[in-house]
DNA sequence: CCTGTTCTTGCACGTTTATGCATGTATTGT
DNA sequence: ACAATACATGCATAAACGTGCAAGAACAGG
């Protein structure tokens, strides 16, 4: 890899994610964190971008406000993200629930892949609109503004004639003993509702879920096909889950 | 996340929001509330926001760029919009189709107006989810692109099961003879499902849209209760428009 | 073909910076 | 006045940084 062509990546990464982190580019291209200091610092020097603590910035900001909406969701949720888009099939058909962790996984979905995408949340239905192949099923009914999705009768009736591939779900608590629960019961019940219309159902647990529980019990474990995490593999919960015969797949 | 990364998402949510909460933020990225004080008090020290208990607010309090967003909408659309909001009685119900107009309206409602709105545009439902007093309400369906909003079958058979004093449509064509057109056959369909649902139909007219006509009717001058504009009360297609028997709200 | 120079790269070292936790203090609301 | 919450401070740890250095590659000139 010649120098140059390293220094066009790093402008390129600029401008297409809004940020630069030195560490990772650094075991992406296989070479050494020095050598994309350096760069760094000289891209920096010809005023080509913002040097920060642990990488770059654009020099202006506003560079991409889609891009910049990417990197304000935690590191965390985008690794869960970017597995569970890997899950989606060219053709298939995903039930995508609602939640930051969900929306994340819109945004991870390639642009061009053509698949159908159902939702009861108008947020990953609005963030889905530019993804031209994208076949896009919205799941009326009343809207619970707290997590922007619609619950309810109508909802879960709506869902009944849906079915779909694959089902990922986002939930706030997830428990070896306990299970997988959300903060409120017509969530929960919704949830459940999605999961009845797909083969499989795979679980957003983004590592700050693991080993907590909420309220209202959403599935037990029979019904959940996997979890996706960011949490290491040797997690105490991950390793208890995967002793239920759950798959668990960790993005690391 | 990069520190620099976290600045910036502070000074982002002090502009579009009017305020942070140090709590919030700190559980909304995963990080110590220790971390996102330290970030408060250094941008405090420049200047860039006002340090009070418990979060920061911006230096101009009225920086809050509710008004840019506004400004972006065209000055017409945005006067028709406000007349609109007016027309949605406390306590009432409202239908509101999609496109910029409308979604116009969604932002010119108050913020506290207690009302029910039903929708088939996940974009105004997404913009009214900081509305705490209104009730929200999606029909569901497939999702055209293009316009975002939901069509097709299941759209109008969910619209078949609500009803308001109000519905507020938008078009691409007002024509006094033509009647209100639209570039799309689902979406006419659509709209005359929703303006089947309620007391009164109004139509949101921005200027540009008189004496023009698209590929499909949507309704004849009959079923419509007023048309809003921005247009001079003597404008040709107003007064064409009036002599149909049908009110006209000019918004200057 | 050989040699000396320059440039790049990775490594080692010490330094600086950021972060989370623990502790004690201030502020707010009831 | 009291409890709950927010805050500042100090500290330990880990990460990122800069610098100097040596090995190697590219290149020019003899």
């Amino acid at each position: 890899m010649l120098a140059a062509e390293r220094r066009d990546h790093l402008l390129e990464l600029l401008a297409r994610q809004g940020k630069v982190v030195a560490k990772d580019v650094a075991a992406d291209l296989g070479i050494s964190e020095d050598s994309v200091r350096r760069d760094l610092r000289d891209l920096a020097a010809e005023g080509l971008c913002q040097r920060v603590y642990g990488g770059a910035l654009p020099v202006s900001p506003a560079v991409a406000d889609y891009a910049a909406r990417q990197t304000v969701t935690p590191d965390g949720k985008r690794k869960v993200a970017s597995v569970a888009a890997g899950l989606v099939r060219p053709g298939g058909a995903v039930i995508l629930d609602g939640g930051t962790t969900a929306l994340a996984v819109a945004h991870a979905l390639p642009k061009e892949l053509s698949c159908t995408v159902i939702t009861h949340s108008p947020t990953i239905a609005a963030a889905l609109l530019d993804h031209p192949r994208a076949e896009l099923f919205l799941l009326g009914g009343r809207v619970f503004k707290h997590s922007a999705v619609t619950c309810g009768a109508a909802a879960v009736e709506a869902a009944q004639n849906v079915s779909a591939d694959l089902c990922l779900l986002g939930v706030t608590g997830v428990h070896p003993e306990v299970g997988l629960t959300t903060g409120d019961a017509e969530e929960a019940a919704m949830k459940r509702a999605l999961s009845a219309r797909a083969a499989d159902t795979y679980i957003l647990a983004s590592s700050e879920k693991l080993g907590t529980a909420s309220r209202f019990r959403v599935l037990p474990w029979e019904k959940v096909s996997g979890v996706i995490t960011d949490a290491d593999a040797h997690h105490p919960v991950v390793e208890q889950v995967k002793a239920l015969g759950v798959e668990v797949l960790t993005a690391s």
